[in-house]
RNA sequence: GCCCCCAUCGUCUAGAGGCCUAGGACACCACCCUUUCAAGGUGGCGACAGGGAUUCGAAUUCCCUUGGGGGCACCA
């Protein structure tokens, strides 16, 4: 059937909708890499499909330790559950593909059986002068298919020699593959364009090709969004499932999320991994409204979507196929937005832990968690990160405030009136009865007009005295956070930094 | 080099032939609020890559050019 913008959607009542993430434990998993994630979870929830895990580990040489802890926390991190899978299992198991080698090498071989691949002997050396060769003729690389035709004889005596062969898919020489993309629409490759790609390495091992169609096919996926730097692969994996007679899942494939330079997003782009963002203080839901927004829309206006908002409105059809720059700055507005819609407590248990690591270390330890209460409300608007609060707030736990002298001087008014201003101050201050808010305004507030200063001027003076500086949150619910003694103890240390300072 | 994809403000995007004098958001600028900084409010700046064609009418359809991206591994 036809949707009514014109893609072609095949409804599927009688089987139900299953997806997949599956990337490959090489390390920390990376944000574009993510969103592949999220935009998979997020069509399994909308229409209540099942959403895979699959860790493709096919790479002895790339694998890194920690890889796939690293990528269980990133899902977890922002909610992404997955119904099989690493840790919970199922029924489509093993979920890692280093655990069905023997799958793969059974369908080499059939395919190998049935005329459709063939044994390589081509050393990796000889790969490599022949591309160097092409380079130079400036022919495309690719194989140049020597042992495509090798005779029963010929392919005997290699397999005698030391070279442990590939197995390669006999691509056909004519004709094109078509297929059909949810977003793209159809696209054609002429398969001479195309090369004998590698199916099974000479380890054993699959290659991406292999595994991903194999499990694919029996792990049931009825739809495949991944990148889009994966489309030009796709056309080898449509052969594959000819070759295997096999119904390829719908493809989908998702705009890129490239680095402010417009290159593919990389480490020189700043912070790529996922786990790296967590680090710096960002909201899982606030990453989650972020990233479901690069390729996706929901209309012209909505920009704040939660996570049941998301799954109730995702669909395949607002995906766009423009790639997207990776917005830092956007990204820390709504990293802002989220962390202001925060409870004072919930505000509290996430910034605690970013306070205990980012303070100096003369700052005691544990943090009191009443006194961080007190303190939140007052900075919670200026926060775009939860690490921000360390350079937020840090004058709230720093008992010797570290400030240059010169901050203390008021604009036209000399050093006199200023530490006439600090005395008459501390007095007042001193003389509260109950140390709040409201006090400290009542009786500062007039104090500026008795001593023929503005306001600005007297709260200014005062802001850096209690603070050590200019920009700060409300003076005088700091005040009242950081209490009576505080304060009066801050305003002799201004007065004695006046003193030095004329 | 070859193949494929893409093309609206600096960025993310809305737009499915007349609702477009092109809408929203981030950023930026100004003003308001205000004890500073934020937050909030109001306003502003700012784009259909170019050229043809189809049509009464094109950001929207088609073609070409240009630009950008991706792929062309015993990596995924």
């Amino acid at each position: 059937m036809a949707n009514s913008r014109g893609r072609k959607v095949f409804m599927n009542m009688e089987e139900t909708v299953r997806v997949r993430y599956a990337p490959s434990p090489t390390g920390e998993p990376h944000v574009g890499n993510i969103r592949t994630a999220l935009f998979n979870w997020l069509y399994a929830r909308h229409v209540g499909g099942k959403f895979i895990l699959r860790i493709e580990d096919t790479d002895v040489t790339r694998e890194v330790k920690g890889a796939v802890g690293a990528i269980l926390d990133s899902l977890r991190w922002l909610g992404l559950d997955w119904d099989e899978g690493p840790e919970v299992g199922g029924p489509y198991g093993p979920y890692f593909q280093s655990q069905r080698l023997e799958l793969y090498q059974a369908f080499a071989q059939q395919l190998v059986d049935e005329g459709y691949a063939y044994p390589c002997y081509c050393s990796p050396q000889r790969l490599e002068e022949m591309r160097a060769e092409q380079r130079r003729r400036r022919e495309p690389p690719r194989y140049d298919r020597r042992c495509r035709n090798l005779s029963l004889k010929e392919r005997e005596a290699l397999a005698a020699g030391v070279e442990k062969p590939v197995i390669r898919f006999k691509t056909p020489l004519e004709g094109d593959t078509i297929f059909h993309d949810l977003v793209h629409g159809d696209v054609t490759f002429t398969n001479a364009a195309l090369d004998d790609f590698i199916l099974l390495k000479s380890d054993g091992y699959p290659t991406y090709h292999l595994a991903n169609v194999v499990d694919d096919h029996f792990m049931k996926i009825s739809h495949v969004l991944r990148a889009d730097e994966w489309l030009a692969s796709t056309p080898r994996h449509c052969l594959l499932y000819q070759a295997l007679s096999w119904d390829p899942p719908q493809f989908v494939h998702l705009p890129m999320i490239l680095g402010s330079d417009r290159a593919k997003l990389s480490k020189r782009h700043g912070a790529t991994a996922t786990t790296e963002y967590k680090k710096q203080g960002y909201l899982p839901q606030a990453m989650v409204n972020f990233l479901a927004l690069l390729g996706w829309s929901l209309d012209d206006k909505t920009e704040l979507l939660d996570r049941k908002e998301l799954v109730r409105h995702f669909s395949l059809e607002r995906i766009g196929k423009t790639a997207a720059i990776f917005n830092l700055e956007k990204l820390r507005w709504l990293n802002g937005v989220y962390l202001r819609g925060l409870s004072i407590e919930e505000l509290v248990k996430r910034t605690l832990p970013f306070l205990e690591a980012g303070l100096p270390s003369i700052v005691a330890r544990p943090l009191s968690k009443g006194y961080v209460s007190q303190i939140m409300p007052l900075i919670q608007e200026r926060m775009r990160t939860l690490a921000e609060a360390v350079e937020l707030a840090d004058f709230f736990f720093i008992d010797e405030l570290d400030y240059d002298a010169s901050l203390l001087k008021v604009k036209n008014i000399s050093t006199d009136v200023s530490g006439q201003a600090l005395i008459a101050s501390r007095d007042r201050i001193a003389a509260l009865s109950t140390f709040a808010a409201g006090a400290l305004e009542g009786v500062l507030r007039p104090l500026a007009g008795e001593m023929g200063l503005k306001t600005g001027q007297l709260f200014g003076l005062l802001r850096v005295a209690v603070t050590g500086r200019t920009a700060a949150p409300p003076l005088f619910e700091t005040m009242a956070v950081l209490g009576r003694e505080r304060c009066l103890k801050r305003l002799e240390v201004a007065l004695t930094k006046m003193e030095n300072l004329s």
